[in-house]
Parts: C-alpha cells; structure tokens; sequence
DNA sequence: CGCCAGGCTAGCG
DNA sequence: CGCTAGCATGGC
C-alpha cells in the first residue's frame, strides 16, 4: 500500500470529508465499518474507501488536511475526485446571499463538489429517482458486491463498481433480485448503450444545455439525472438538479424562478444562484434543506 | 393503511 | 406538442 498526505494549505477553503463524502453526490465510497460519524463534530479520523480503476483507495480527515492508502499512487485522483482545487472562499463569494443560501454556507462548510467517474454516477442516478439516500446507497452497494470486480487487501475484500458491459449482459431478473424495482430495466438498457460505444463522457464536449440533452439519449435519463451527471461527474458547476427539495425551496423561497417546465426553470434558478457555480450553491442547499427540514 | 422518496417512460388527447 | 398514470420498494 503505498500512502500519503494533502494538507490544508493545498485545499484553498477546507474540506469535511463527510460532508462531501455522505451528501448524496456519490454513491461509490463506503464509510469504514464500525466507524460512526456524528454528524455535530468534527469527523477527523473517519476512513472512506473505494476501488477505481481496479485500485483500492481508503481517505481520511486530518488535521485540516487528507491523509490516504492506495494500491496505486492516488494523490492526484484524490484532488480530481475530491475537486481538491476548487477555491471555496472564491465560489461563496460568487454566489448569492439568500438567508437559506448562508445558512447552507454556514452548516456545511468545508462540503466539496464530487467528480466521479461517469458510468458508475450515470447508474447511480438513474437508480435515485423516487428513491432516499440511504437506500440509493444500498442499491449501489450491492451492485458492487454482487457484479464487481472483487480486489482483496489485507485479507478484506472489496469490490469496484461493474463494467458496462457486464450490467449489459445481466439478467434483468438479477438485477430487480437486488430491490432496483422499475429502475432494473433502465439500467440494463443503458449499460447495453454505453457497452455499444454510446459515450456519456462525450457530454463534456458540449454547451451546457445541449449536454444535458444529450445525456437524456440514455435510457431511464431525464433531465433531472441528466443534471446530476453533468454536475457531480463532468464538472458542469453551473448545473442545478431541479429534485423535490429544490422545487419545495423554489415554491417558496424563489417563486418567480418558477417558469413552469425544467429548462426555463433551470435556468431561471441558475442565474439566481449565480450561474457559474450555481451546483455548488443548489448542493449546500440540497443537504442544508434535507437535513433541517424547515418550515418550507 | 396511506404517503413519500435526488423522476422517467409510454401512451394518451 | 403537453399532460399524467403507472411504476417497485421500504420507512414512517
């Protein structure tokens, strides 16, 4: 295992790995067993692992900074994944100051924007709608444990998430055994089209807009995942994923962003969070809302 | 029991 | 086009 450190001083605002690591960006990293994070102080020492790429990566909080294990030398993936680069202080000042915005701002400070690999955060989410967290969760892990390629370190084994082309030639029936409900055939359908050369990453190379369109060719893809792919995977900061929450906090805190159908709407509600990091903005908001529950 | 959860597809008018 | 019934599953 090779290891490493990152400290503060190279993440410009901070980082609270659990914030960013339990908000439900990503659904490819795994708290520890055993290891408990309490929401209401400071998670230094918490180890999150995963496998990318066929490497084992485990991560920690401390002192400020990350401290990690890998089979592979991960300091530089770390800082993608993690958007390590991304200056915190920089992004709050670019966005608005709406009480519920600062407020979110003030809660969770140190949350990062994820950037994980496509196909896994494209299954992910195609796997979200009309589901909670933690049971998204569930679901992801257990197709991992059950169609990953298993990697065994130190007598523990793991397992990456599953190839497109192995989703593909999984029985539908399999994949409903694993409580994927009316998702099961979205998935199967989807990893048959990027297992049939259907690029999702190829989204990247376009305006934002026709992005997201063209991440809607994908089966059981709608705008709303659509938006979450381009923000939490393709790095399209200025995405918002118009979900039950935002649309709540819409109705009643932004009531003329409401133009009636999700373009219009998004766009509306990206300028008021600032266009350019209006994800980051519409993230906070999301965790902030979902975790106090205010009268809105 | 009913309602809801990081919505989407298909099929209607 | 726009509209919405139906869709699996589990927690409260």
């Amino acid at each position: 295992m090779r290891c490493g450190t990152i400290p503060a001083e190279q993440i410009p605002g901070g980082i609270d790995l659990g914030a960013t690591l339990e908000s439900g960006q990503s659904y490819l990293w795994r708290r520890r067993q055993g290891e408990m994070y309490a929401s209401d102080s400071p998670p230094d020492g918490v180890w999150y692992e995963t496998v990318i790429d066929g490497a084992y990566l485990r991560v920690r909080q401390r002192n400020g900074g990350l401290e990690w294990a890998s089979t592979a030398d991960s300091e530089d993936r770390l800082r993608v994944l993690l958007r390590l680069d991304d200056d915190l202080h920089r992004i709050k000042a670019d966005s608005p100051g709406h009480p519920l915005v600062e407020r979110a701002w003030q809660a969770y400070w140190g949350m990062r924007l994820v950037q994980d690999p496509v196909f896994p955060c494209l299954i992910s989410f195609i796997c979200s709608t009309q589901m909670r967290v933690p049971r998204i969760q569930a679901m992801q892990r257990r197709l991992a444990a059950t169609f990953g390629e298993p990697v065994e370190i130190d007598g523990e084994c793991h397992h990456g998430f599953p190839d497109p082309e192995t989703l593909a030639t999984v029985p539908e029936s399999r994949l409903r055994e694993l409580s994927l409900g009316y998702r099961a055939p979205y998935v199967k359908a989807t990893a048959e089209q990027v297992a049939d050369r259907l690029d999702p990453a190829a989204a990247a190379d376009l305006p934002y807009e026709a992005a997201r369109e063209y991440l809607t060719q994908f089966t059981g893809v709608g705008p709303k995942v659509a938006d979450c792919v381009l923000l939490f995977s393709l790095g399209f900061t200025q995405a918002v994923p118009l979900d039950t929450w935002i649309k709540r906090a819409i109705a009643a805190e932004y009531p003329d962003c409401d133009r009636g159908d999700y373009g219009a709407t998004s766009a509306a509600i990206r300028e008021r969070f600032g266009s350019r990091y209006a994800g980051y903005v519409q993230t906070y908001a999301f965790h902030y809302l979902r975790h106090h529950r205010p009268d809105i």
